[in-house]
DNA sequence: GAGCTGTTCTTTTTT
DNA sequence: AGAACAGCTC
């Protein structure tokens, strides 16, 4: 029992404990593995899916590898390249994100006309879903309460509605904008991400009732990476998937690290799904990533399973350092990390983590204006450039001609393609005059007489016709693409951000083009899809499910230039500080980490209930591991947040003393000089970025309007006794709108008589 | 709408 | 604790 894991091909140069062996060894029918806190966790999953593979004879195809990331998707089906580099990426279709492969299931497997879709369907933004109950909830008059935090309520509630609930707790008509939002979605042929799941699950439960199940839909093994993050409709989908006792079932997480079931259901996924499986409990005691003392801290915070084991020697203490203030406290890290790089430690090995996702701005200031380089943690995807945003609605209207809501979307957008109303661009999308013309291609011709936004439309809605010919060598290029939507005009040539934009969108249609050229060679037969509008599809809902990596976000990087040829690579993360937030942080491990703001009210922050607290108590307990070999604390005399005190954190007492080492930074009269004028700075930018939103909120408000009431161009004047002269905005049966120097926006309502027209 | 009172939420984030 | 909202009356 004491010798190492057999040197087979299995193992290869990989050592593994005898915990990690027998993780890897079980074959039980459903076996979930508490893995503790840097015990390796990936590593086993790694040599489970290898020794299944290459010594038991499992197929790649037969199993299933669920995370719960694209980030760990990514991460496992490198590190099993790394190990195997034959593995091609037809054997690991069954490995990703459980929506991912949910959508996998749902295009080539299972029979989703009888949901209520067809293949042809596509994936919805998260956003999208939100406009579209909005839409319905206008049209059928629903009554909905908070409808600004309708986004959050839909997510909430949903589970409830699903359980069968008649009324939602607010009392309003949410639970029957549900059944309408199903049916429209089923109509413009497109599922959200809840749907992939929902729906997918539904018919592998159905198809397993049927009993007319192949062998071939039943994978030969389930292996699940965080378990503890599911969800209920996750662990529904487990359930289907595994089609009865059909399938083994081998899942990995630690009870320890839940940090997200504010968003889930509260109980811990980790048991629930060991009960629910009937599965064997093994357990990851040791830790190889945190030096003793920090473990012997994080063992105080542990609230399932016994004791975390260590591999490393007694080190450092942990320091616990008190500021005046978060200025303060900026100025000192930036000094410190200074002299920790000049004493040969690499940036990159260094984080600042916190509580609240506004801390880092201080930070940022700070940490530029001394020169320390850093990065805070929020990545970049193509929904978050507006061109980018836009080009992908365009395309996904092409590929899916039932989506009426983002041809809207698409005619409507101020900044790209011509100004068109939401009411005008309805009119163009639901009444397409006659389908007859379109088919020979006359509207496209036609509308060249008419607005650029006709145009568009046609051009969109005859894209699968102009391109349905394309296979192999006859796929279109880039520029064909960028010519065949007119996006030099669409794009407004004469705006300053043209040619960024058109570098933008350049990139992405090469991008696409890339990608349909390969998958072709790769995957040809069945699966291989020769047609290139079916292989747009393809790429466009995976990219809404994956958030495609761009380059964009990267070029504000230093004035260094590094590697020009950044394609085809993956982004390496820059050498750099990284500042992120709690939560972000799960995961990664770094060898200094500054955890700040550990004051009362912040960390843990106000709670509302015991689990709410012993969710913070997990996020406190998730931050310190992160720690590799130094840990320092740090809270704040006068903390600026609201809510926090000036005291520190009780969990800085659960700390045994003898494990820490404590500093006081006393204010330096000095640096406060200093300190004045950026605390200036940060308070004007809070104030501007408030401007900001406010200013985006009335522009919103504005879209509304012009949605509802016809507005009227034409100057207009009013009189109001109080308000004198003004110009009208819009009016209705009942109200009078008008906007007056020096008062804003005013409505009227026109039984009163207030305001008389001129 | 304006103005009042009472209620609810505020943070963390992935697909 | 304070903001944002719902629902009421005028």
């Amino acid at each position: 029992m004491t010798d190492c894991f057999p040197e087979s091909a299995v193992s290869g140069e990989i050592r593994l404990n005898e915990y990690q062996r027998a993780a890897v060894l079980d074959e039980s029918p459903a076996c979930v593995v508490n893995a503790n806190v840097g015990s390796g966790k990936t590593t086993v999953l790694i040599e489970k899916i290898l020794y299944l593979h290459l010594e038991r004879n499992v197929p790649l195809e037969r199993m299933i590898v669920l995370t719960f990331t694209n980030k760990a998707a990514d991460e496992i089906t490198a590190r099993l390249l790394k190990r195997e580099p034959g593995i091609t990426p037809e054997q690991v279709r069954g490995f990703g994100t459980f929506h991912s492969v949910a959508m996998g299931l749902l295009k080539s497997d299972l029979p989703v006309e009888k949901a209520g879709w067809t293949k042809e369907f596509t994936v919805m933004d998260p956003d999208e879903e939100t406009d579209l109950a909005l839409d319905l909830i206008a049209e059928h008059g629903l009554k909905v309460k908070y409808k600004n935090r309708l986004k959050k309520r839909m997510e909430q509630e949903y589970q409830n509605w699903l359980l069968g609930k008649e009324e939602s707790r607010y009392k309003d008509d949410l639970f029957r904008l549900y059944p309408l939002l199903e049916e429209e979605k089923k109509q413009q042929n497109k599922m959200s991400f809840a749907d992939l799941l929902r729906v997918s699950t539904a018919l592998l439960k159905n198809s397993r009732d049927a009993g007319g199940s192949e062998e071939s839909r039943h994978p030969e093994w389930i292996i699940v990476d965080e378990v503890q993050d599911s969800d209920r409709m996750q662990l529904d989908f487990l359930e289907a998937l595994r089609g009865g006792e059909k399938a083994k079932i081998f899942a990995v997480g630690d009870p320890n690290q839940v940090i997200y079931s504010w968003r889930g259901t509260g109980d811990n996924m980790f048991f629930l799904l060991k009960h629910r499986f009937g599965a064997k409990e093994l357990t990851l005691p040791v830790n190889y990533r945190s030096n003793a003392a920090i473990l012997e801290a994080a063992n105080r915070f542990l609230q399932f399973g016994n004791r975390i084991q260590g591999s490393r020697e007694a080190a450092e203490r942990i320091t616990v350092k008190n500021h005046y203030d978060p200025f303060q406290e900026a100025e000192y890290l930036a000094g410190r990390i200074r002299a920790l790089h000049e004493g040969g430690k690499a940036y990159r090995e260094v984080a600042v983590l916190y509580r609240l996702q506004h801390q880092s701005e201080i930070l940022l200031k700070v940490f530029e204006r001394y020169g320390v380089p850093c990065e805070v943690s929020v990545k970049k995807t193509w929904r978050d450039i507006p061109v980018l945003n836009w080009i992908v609605k365009v395309l996904r209207f092409s590929v899916n001609v039932s989506d009426v809501q983002t041809a809207v979307q698409v005619l409507t957008n101020p900044s790209y393609g011509e100004k068109c109303t939401k009411k005008k661009a309805r009119d163009i999308v639901k009444n397409p005059e006659s389908e007859a013309q379109y088919a020979t291609g006359d509207q496209v011709r036609n509308a060249a007489g008419k607005g650029g936004a006709e145009r568009l439309f046609w051009k969109m809605r005859g894209f699968e016709r102009h391109f349905s010919g394309c296979t192999g060598d006859g796929m279109p290029s880039p520029e064909e693409l960028f010519a065949y939507f007119e996006l030099r005009e669409a794009l407004h040539p004469a705006e300053e951000s043209y040619a960024e934009d058109e570098r933008l969108v350049m990139d992405f249609l090469k991008k696409l083009c890339a990608v349909c050229a390969v998958r072709g060679d790769t995957a040809a037969g069945e699966s291989g899809n020769r047609d290139f509008v079916k292989r747009v599809r393809e790429f466009i809902n995976s990219s809404a499910l994956y958030g495609m990596k761009t380059d964009a976000g990267e070029k504000e990087a230093e004035g260094e230039h590094e590697s020009a040829d950044s394609s085809g690579k993956e982004e390496q993360p820059r050498n750099a500080v990284r500042l992120m937030t709690l939560h972000a942080s799960k995961g990664l491990e770094f060898e200094t980490v500054f955890l700040i703001g550990v004051n009362q009210g912040l960390i843990p922050l106000r709670c509302r209930n015991y689990e709410q607290e012993e969710e913070e108590r997990r996020l406190f307990f998730v931050g310190i591991t992160r720690a590799k070999d130094e840990l320092e604390l740090s809270w704040y005399t006068n903390p600026d947040e609201p809510g926090a005190i000036g005291e520190p954190s009780r969990y800085l007492r659960m700390i045994p003393e003898h494990l820490l080492k404590r500093a006081d930074v006393r204010d330096e009269k000095q640096k406060m000089q200093n300190l004045r004028q950026l605390r200036r700075e940060v308070q004007e930018q809070k104030r501007e970025t408030q401007e900001q939103k406010r200013e985006a909120q009335e522009q919103k408000k504005d879209e509304q309007e012009q949605l509802s009431g016809g507005r009227n161009s034409g100057q207009i004047r009013v009189r109001h006794r109080k308000y004198g002269e003004g110009v009208l905005l819009s009016e209705d049966d009942m109200m009078v709108e008008a906007e007056f120097p020096g008062y804003g926006k005013k409505q009227f309502l026109k039984a009163f008589g207030e305001v008389e027209i001129l």
